[in-house]
DNA sequence: ACTAAATTGCAACGGAGTTGCAAAAAATGT
DNA sequence: ACATTTTTTGCAACTCCGTTGCAATTTAGT
């Protein structure tokens, strides 16, 4: 694990620091998405706020993670795939958001489908968020 | 228009105020999606921030105005339909955000596509954003 | 191990959004 | 039209979020 995750930031082209693998690690733990708050809290006491902004913003940048916009405009954010990075950038996939527990998930099996524009518009991104009930609390 | 606006606010159940007929002329006169500060900019000097906030949110209410969620954090506000009210909400159509001049518009002829979750997820809204160069940009 | 480059923590700042409260304006009943 | 009640507004103050500059520390490269 330990190994995995200074490969990964190795690969990113980011250098090693205990607040990046810290970071890194709670990604890799959690299978939902991370809002700026919630590693805040994660993390404990040990990181200021500021290097954590600044953390996730490098992860951006190099295609490590990706932001998930959300309709209270709390940022969320999420591991990448493995074949993201910092020049091509694979995020075709649905979101989730629980209105119960507040958890965000990418859904990786769910492509967002293709949609037809009037004629003019240019399409770069498409973005599709669905809120409702997981799983979990659905079997509640 | 005076009198549109009046009689929009009244069926909303609203108090007619000047501040709360400059907020709604703005959206009528406009056809994209205003945000917080873009409103502030419009109306002048004439109105407290706080009073904008307070007119968004009671217009959010009384469903006369819906929000778009933007992947840079910045909500916008956009005209629901006529068919729209505090009770039921009709909001099915796809968001578009031009990255060349930033305006946010509702596709209204653009409908969300229905989409198959795994089992297990309750699915109780869809938000379908769309960015890339909108029709007046593309045709410069 | 040494040096250059990158990262961190701190302090300070600016902007966004909220709340309490008194003054002002709108709605209501007569 | 007027008085009363209810709602809305403006102001001040505050919190929270995110950013920036800078000095100190840590990492990477040789």
């Amino acid at each position: 694990m330990e190994k995995k995750i200074d490969e990964l930031l190795r690969k990113s082209q980011l250098s090693v620091t205990a607040g990046r693998r810290k970071i890194l690690e709670l990604f890799l733990q959690q299978d939902g998405a991370l809002s700026h708050g919630d590693i805040e809290k994660k993390a404990g006491e040990k990181f200021d706020r500021v290097t954590v902004y600044r953390t996730l913003q490098a992860f951006l940048e190099k295609g490590l993670i990706h932001s998930i916009p959300t309709a209270d405009n709390s940022i969320r954010y999420a591991l990448c795939s493995d074949d993201c990075s910092a020049g091509r950038h694979r995020d075709d996939h649905v979101h989730f958001i629980c209105n119960h527990c507040g958890n965000a998930v990418c859904l990786e099996d769910v492509v967002v489908p293709s949609i037809r524009l009037p004629r003019g518009y240019v399409v770069q991104q498409v973005e599709m968020l669905v809120s409702g009930v997981c799983r979990n609390c659905a079997a509640q």
